[in-house]
DNA sequence: CGGCGACATACCTTTCCTGTATGCCGGTTG
DNA sequence: CAACCGGCATACAGGAAAGGTATGTCGCCG
């Protein structure tokens, strides 16, 4: 509520507002309605927007009782001394541009008495080492966790098609799989993540298309351009589009492939340190709004 | 949710802190559950419910929490300039013992600038006063407010059968109408609060039964004990029994009549100070829980 | 005066909260 | 020591509140 009236005066606007807070723009003018209505004062003037006097005041009272309220549970946690000791993580290398950084961050700011040790790698090698006793946390899609971890999801996210700039399509705003008819699909060697692999390929020969595919011998979003000069496109989490070099194109896919979900999975009986980490993340994932989609499956712990 | 906590640590026990919150034990006690959880830190030991050092910790950061939001919406109120000016309110005699006192309680506690010139009275003389228009705003059950005012329940209750301690059913816990066949309902006259009278005499006949009206001439809950001594009984909402004088028994009534609403009503293009005394009654009835039935049918404004 | 950008309104869907019913555990008592 | 009882936890269902989609309306600007 109070975040809303912040959000609507840093942002300028209510649309732009609701798009800071992952979210559209009537509800939130519903809501700053309501709280107009029950204070019985006008906090914004409209069109254009902007802050009345009292909504001046409201805003910078509003931001001390959302500070006091952070402080709250940090003043709580310490008190428990539950802020200390270290959690493991792994994660796949596609989370290492936007989650990660994310989760990390959050980590340094609300709990800064963890100490996090992470390991970046290829879900075979994320796989093995958590069977050995080796993480604590795993972040990935579709890994292949121990059998009596619990998981949930983190994001939900369709996947988009990506070409070289030089490409046929690459001015197109989407494609479809058909568009695609003929073309070389690349993709990693299936030894790096053979599950991810097999998923992706079977949600796409179940459109009823057969697919060509060229295992690319070096893996990774840097030297895509190299692979993809004018032919050949790959498939991609949209997630990933933002951290692609230049030259290259992502396509909204027309097709409707089930969404691919990133997923983060914990050991039974964890430390509190690690169960902060995954809560952390978790929070990271509301606020981000990574989960527009619905909850997943299996082995659930909401 | 800091409230839930604050209620528990308060109350010592879930049982009790959901009482003081209106509400029933299990939702309180899944609420607290979810927060430990969302903390990672529990709160409180339980069997039996005590504080744990960081619930202590935690109690003590929500009050201030609380407490600044409180003072966020009294801050801002202030800058808009609107706890100024007068509200002019006319309530019914019978809820001077409960509801009135603590509304007043409100507006002096929250809205100190605001003059309220309150104006007690049988409800035919308010509806007299605010067609004339004397009155801002009523408080009352089932007053002959004017047309285009609007209104909103503030209050919804069961009918208790009240009757003297040397009654044959006074040491019963409830009765139904057929046990009172043959007695005399004893109501004030009619012309204080015609339309009450009529309602109240109109659902008691759609029972089937029949009833021996006798109209006491002197109305007032004090001298109940003059007028119900060992025969004859009144109905009334139930929240009058905790202001009856000794003497007097309360039976819950086992027939369903529909339960009786207290209505606050006020007229359009109300002023600032009028809209504050409104929505602080409203205020008032939600957090002392008259609301448990559904909101009335026409002429809300929610 | 017509088009466009931005907030308001209407309506529907979904989620979360609360109530009801019931289970379970610990403490107490005969 | 066993069985009862008080009090918190769990399961399930209904309903209010929050969010999404579609569309209206108002200023502003050309």
């Amino acid at each position: 509520m109070m975040r809303y009236v912040i959000a609507v005066a840093e942002a300028g606007s209510f649309e732009a507002a609701a798009e800071r807070l992952h979210m559209t723009q009537p509800p939130l003018s519903r809501q700053i309605r309501d709280l107009e209505r029950e204070l019985g004062v006008n906090l914004f003037h409209r069109r254009p927007t902007r802050l009345t006097e009292a909504g001046r005041v409201f805003v910078e009272a509003a931001r001390e009782v959302l500070a006091g309220a952070e402080q709250a549970v940090e003043r709580t946690r310490r008190a428990a001394g539950v802020d200390h000791g270290a959690a493991r993580v792994g994660y796949t290398v596609t989370t290492s541009f936007d989650e990660m950084p994310k989760v990390f961050a959050a980590m340094r700011a609300r709990h800064p008495g963890i100490r996090v040790e992470a390991r970046e790698a290829w879900d075979a090698e994320l796989t093995g080492a958590a069977a050995d006793g080796e993480l604590d946390v795993l972040l990935g899609r579709h890994l292949a966790v121990p059998a009596e971890w619990l998981s949930a999801v983190l994001r939900s996210e369709e996947f988009v098609v990506v070409v070289g700039a030089g490409h046929r399509l690459a001015g197109r705003a989407g494609v479809s799989l058909r568009d695609l008819r003929g073309e070389t699909l690349r993709f990693f060697p299936r030894r790096f993540a053979p599950l991810y692999y097999d998923r992706v390929l079977a949600s796409l020969r179940s459109t009823g298309e057969e697919f060509d595919v060229w295992e690319n011998p070096l893996p990774g979003l840097r030297n895509l351009n190299v692979s993809l000069s004018d032919s050949g496109y790959m498939l991609l989490p949209r997630s990933l589009c933002g951290q692609l070099p230049g030259g290259i194109a992502c396509l909204r896919l027309e097709d409707r492939l089930p969404p691919i979900e990133l997923r983060v999975s914990w050991q039974r009986n964890p430390s509190p340190a690690v169960m902060t980490l995954v809560r952390t993340a978790r929070r990271v994932a509301r606020r981000e709004g990574w989960l527009t989609a619905a909850p997943g499956t299996a082995r659930e712990q909401p």
